[in-house]
DNA sequence: GATGAATGAGCCTTCATTCAT
DNA sequence: GATGAATGAAGGCTCATTCAT
């Protein structure tokens, strides 16, 4: 939709793309290219390898999720209202990008697997993880000090809950929910946050 | 007197450990081959090529996986017992498999990427997932019957606690948590789903 | 006011630095441009191709090195002071410019594999050879006339003294001789040529 | 004519050809492998690299011509056979190879440029031009012994005869001399080494 | 005239796969 | 059945050259 300024992020968004769709190896430069409509040589001039472009790629898309995560918490005040952002904007993000979260959504074992400088790759989406879980950490304690939550080991249900609202947001398009399954769900994670499950 | 079938297991025990260090596409067949002591040529007798190798050993980490995950849960009686269960065998073969954990924790996205027949290699991991969320929704439903738990959308909470126990278990290994520490997380964990973390 | 025709210079004198220094495969435009303080697509504007450009290196250094030696003959008199000026010149070309002499001092089989317009460069480095001999049977048969040498196949000595003086030229700098060894050589090398290393 | 015994010679033997006639870069592996009748990737079963190669060839090519020489100078006796040997033989190794010579008769500093690993080829050629040169300095001796010859600076002397030697045998094959012309030249050069040109 | 972004032909190298032994 | 030498398709990357500005 938005026209991509300059051919350097152009071949960012066809690189997106085809690496997500594809993987990192079976992904060739020629193909980036003429997605990209440009020639093979292009993408030399601005990215000094195959891996490199995917390390700006993968920093890229982590980057503009965690801007967007955290401009929605912070525009909004209180617990509820900022786990409510934070939930609908992940799964926001998710629907937007389904077909490219396979890069990002892996364990870190898988990841530094996937190409040559899977180590670095590895680090700044674990770095990104890290951040967004801090994040969800502070809605938590927040929750805490307004009473509706109590305080013990956050920083593990932090990390816990991360992977729920992922999953959950995942479930949508996995099983093709309808919207009214969607928002049934949203309450139930945090029934399920709140009050557990037990009777 | 070499056993035929011992040799096919050694190549796969070989491929399962290089797959998940360096990731289908670095593999190469050779090492895999010198890692079982045998010759090149010689995993082409028992596999049709790379990808039918990747495949069965994806096959049978994840049937042993299975094997495991149910044995133990049917060796206990009743919810509490047989919740135990399955988190306890679940963190150890994670434990036991740490370095190779990589191959399989991931999402279905990520994992049709890995391989030219990630298609397929997808869908028996997302089968293995599936049976196993089957196996915890099943624990809950007892949990239900024996008036523990409520009745409500046990598939969705199924579905999310596992996702709670792999990360759960991953957490030990990736924050190199010691065992007290891990005891109280599998406490944290329970209290999670039973009562949830709200005052 | 920059003077177009210095332009041209600049860029030889670049390329014969970076062409002796890493051979003509090696050395690329941009670096060529970049050293003569131009921009890339400039150094088109001067000279057709790679292979013509290098083949103006070549011209124009052969045609500085005739004139010069030529120069160095015509302003002495008599076979002795001829003699010792051509020595003494060849001498001192190559000491001023020992980081180029791998350019120039090849033989034709050797030189018409360097670029893919080898021919042309072997003809130009021959012809230049074939001169410097000619100047230097010239010196040759006015010592003959002078009655100091005999008269016969001043031809085919006086192809092999260039190589004597050149390989005498070459030895200072590959030994690191010292002054006073390099005047012995000098004056062995005469020696040689007079009466040979015959008892 | 001989059949090569092995096809790692085969190779050599067809690389040694083609990096003689187009030098180093602008041959490629292909042609080579062609030329010996195999694949492309067969090339690099038995040899590292394009550069490995080369430095391959430069090797055996530069060992066969030492042992010659070296054969033909133990296998005769005195200054004057010794002598006449080594010319003789130096001379027929050129005629019998003259189409590669390019890649071998060259100046260090051309010499390295020619490859990317061009240090390492010169120091090959610089150690079998100083053994050849070592073997041409003993036959001076030799000569010094018997009284042929006077003993200043045989060093140098053969230092520079090595070079008239190879002049020599160059003229040959580019000025396409008759057998009796190079009979002719032959004498002149010994005759210069013994009395020199003056009269 | 000067520039340098864009180009794509070309080449080294890897590695899954085959097949003669 | 077992082997590993041989293969060649495929792809990352370089760089001489062009051309719009």
């Amino acid at each position: 939709m938005a026209r991509p300024k300059g051919k350097r992020e152009d071949i960012i968004q066809s690189a997106t793309h085809i690496f997500a769709n594809k993987g990192f190896h079976l992904t060739n430069i020629n193909e980036i290219a003429e997605q990209a409509g440009i020639g093979k040589g292009t993408v030399y001039e601005y990215f000094n390898s195959k891996s490199d472009l995917f390390l700006e790629v993968m920093t890229y898309n982590v980057d503009k999720y965690l801007l967007r995560i955290q401009e929605a918490i912070l525009s909004k005040e209180g617990f509820q209202e900022k786990l409510l952002a934070y939930i609908d904007t992940h799964q926001a993000i998710i629907g937007e990008n389904y077909h490219i979260t396979g890069l990002f959504i892996s364990t870190p074992a898988a990841l530094s697997t996937v190409a040559d400088n899977g180590k670095e790759v590895m680090s700044i989406l674990c770095g990104a993880r890290d951040k967004t879980v801090k994040l969800v950490e502070d809605i938590l304690i927040l929750g805490a000090e307004e009473g509706i939550l109590h305080h013990l080991h956050l920083d593990y249900y932090s990390d816990l809950f991360f992977e729920m609202v992922n999953k959950t947001s995942l479930r949508v398009f996995q099983l093709e929910l309808s919207e009214s399954e969607m928002l049934q769900e949203k309450e139930c994670l945090i029934s399920f946050l709140l009050k557990g499950i037990g009777k």
